[in-house]
DNA sequence: TTGAAAGTTTAGCATAGGCTAAGTTATATG
DNA sequence: CATATAACTTAGCCTATGCTAAACTTTCAA
């Protein structure tokens, strides 16, 4: 008995990181989606379903689903045939992704990995790091003149 | 021109990360499957659905059509209601995870985080690691008493 | 030895996130 | 200003990964 009452915490423990890892994945896509959008609006203006599609490596269609999910989840708006523009939530979301994003690839460089690594590495990454671990890296590019 | 192509990533280029994230991610359920599975025969003899389960914080049948695809892939052999075992290449996969894993955990570990914290953050991270990287974290251990 | 508990499988459903092909709208250009 | 091209949407398909409920098999203990 006390060795099955053991196990139980221990394996709820365990389920724990395996949760984290699918929560981490169902936010991510919206995560990658809105920073992208940010982009593009700073860069040139606007985001268009094109440009997202071609940066994502998708095709069209697919970025035309998901943006109506983003519109459902709030963080987008749309009228047929136009640009897309964020909501005061989704700039939000997408700043906060930015900040992650740079902290990550940044501490890959100072880690001491390509510019090309780096910045494909930190696009997985990036999505799950904790506030603690993106706190630590934050400290050691302090300590290491990032 | 040169100076474009250097600054701004074209886009193939920047697709090029999100692809690799889609590519990690399709072969990152059948990579925690097979080092669980490792693990459990490891532990206690035999790996059986229900641990499998418990563990991932999934249903049951969850597990059951996941390893369906896994026997498919020839990562697994299994009879019905018995117990499941790792092929040749099976554990050749599940050892390159383990390594892989525990390095990153090692890593982040040392580079202060907290035992929860590195447990937890590692699950996602290590399906997003490159062999560059993973030699980055490995040097940093080596340098940092890991 | 047999019946209940535990473990496993099947069936059927849902959502996310991909795809292609075909249709619709907006825009640029001759 | 008319229309060709580019951009966008819709429809319909697929697989992966999750779920619950119910059926089936094995195991264990009375
Ligand atoms: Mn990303
Ligand atoms: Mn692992
Ligand atoms: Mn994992
Ligand atoms: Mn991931």
């Amino acid at each position: 008995m006390a060795l099955a009452t053991k196990k139980i915490p221990s394996a709820k423990l365990r389920s724990a990181a395996f949760k984290r890892v699918r929560a981490d994945h169902s936010a991510e896509l919206a995560g990658d989606y809105v920073e992208m959008i940010a982009d593009l609006i700073d860069e040139r203006g606007e985001a268009r379903c094109t440009d997202i599609a071609m940066r994502l490596g998708v095709a069209n269609a697919t970025v035309v689903k998901t943006l109506k999910r983003l519109q459902t989840a709030e963080l987008i708006t749309q009228e047929p045939y136009r640009a897309i523009f964020l909501t005061v939530e989704g700039w939000k979301m997408a700043e906060d992704g930015r900040r992650k994003h740079a902290i990550v690839e940044k501490f890959l460089l100072a880690l001491g990995v390509s510019q090309e690594t780096a910045r494909i590495d930190s696009e997985g990454i990036e999505h799950h790091v904790s506030t603690e671990t993106l706190r630590a890296m934050g400290k050691f590019l302090a300590r290491n003149g990032g």
